[in-house]
DNA sequence: TGTACATCAGTGAACGCGCGTTCACTGATGTAC
DNA sequence: TGTACATCAGTGAACGCGCGTTCACTGATGTAC
């Protein structure tokens, strides 16, 4: 049956954070559309209403979950801080809610071109915000944003993908040290 | 119809190899037996007498790639050009023969406990390998080896997943200048 | 404000398809005599 | 060395299953009068 505009609006919604929750745990592969509609409480025939395809869902999702959390990212001012929470334990059991980036990066690389193009455009912005709040103009602090998002990203990655507790905190925790002892600025 | 010993070995060895490819060009869920079987010249059924499951082939199969690429690149000398060999644009293009942690690295993370079991092994081997034909006994030159790894690693699947070329050619450079700058070994 | 009706979000059956795995069968290999 | 036979790698049909997507239908919403 139809629904009011602002329940319509807000099963989207659901749609999308749904996905941003599953994708992140199991990859774009590995979750299906009738398991997005159900988290969001809905059939899967309903999903169709809001987006065009799968391949959609895909672009809109990593779009939305790398814009909210470079803004979560923001909203942690000290460098330090936001080294050791991006290379916790708790992040790398966390993929649900944690760095996009790390979660689905490798699976944009083999995604259709809409969903490297959503990526892409907010990877830039994410690099542009995060230089922003430091310097308007700097090429090197740019570049810095750049390789420490990469060392934490690919740290996070290995982390979890190993089993050995002890080798997991030591990439851990050499990634830390590198990063927060060559912090200068 | 039975094979001989020596044609039945060689079967398998293709088996690995044709996954080797295809697992790191679409991940281990864009990719079905059958597939990896035609390109070993195989029938799916086939599959079976070689491998207990596709589990244990995603476990070997990563196991067997670590190990191939840590020699591979131990073959190359020197740092700065193992550095610009891995952070290259044939290197972002090359994902069917190129560094399986980046290629695979977030899929073992999803994946069963015996493939994150296989990959754990191979990984701390690899860093053993790196790290000892530098010095046997340094603490630092481990962590050195980790967070490189791990920087590049994360550069790659940057660069991977963006579509912009301009962008792609930014997170290379700047992730190649931080770490042939910083080389002091 | 009340009524009649067009709109359209949501439902659930159905589509064709490919998946991982099993298994009865085939026939070349390789062993026992 | 030659023969008889057990072994077992490979084949291809078949299994149950879940996938993305479509579509006729339902019925609450919201608009026109």
């Amino acid at each position: 049956m139809k629904v009011s505009k602002e329940v319509g609006a807000s099963h989207r919604a659901a749609l999308l954070a749904a996905a941003g929750r599953l994708f992140r745990e199991r990859g774009f592969e590995g979750v299906s559309i009738a398991e997005i509609a159900a988290a969001a409480g809905l059939t899967h025939g309903a999903f169709y209403t809001h987006f065009a395809s799968k391949e959609a869902l895909c672009a809109e999702t990593i779009a939305t979950a790398i814009r909210q959390n470079s803004e979560r990212v923001k909203r942690i001012g000290d460098r330090a801080a936001r080294v050791s929470s991006y290379l916790s334990n708790r992040h790398v059991l966390d993929r649900a809610s944690g760095c996009p980036l790390a979660a689905l990066g490798a699976d944009v690389g083999r995604a259709a071109p809409q969903v490297r193009e959503a990526f892409s455009q907010a990877l830039a912005l994410a690099i542009q915000t995060l230089t922003d709040e430091r310097s308007r103009e700097d090429g090197a602090v740019r570049d810095r944003v750049i390789v420490s998002m990469s060392t934490m990203l690919g740290a996070l990655v290995l982390a979890r993908g190993v089993s050995d507790p002890k080798l997991r905190d030591e990439i851990l925790s050499a990634t830390k040290r590198a990063l927060i002892g060559a912090s200068r600025s």
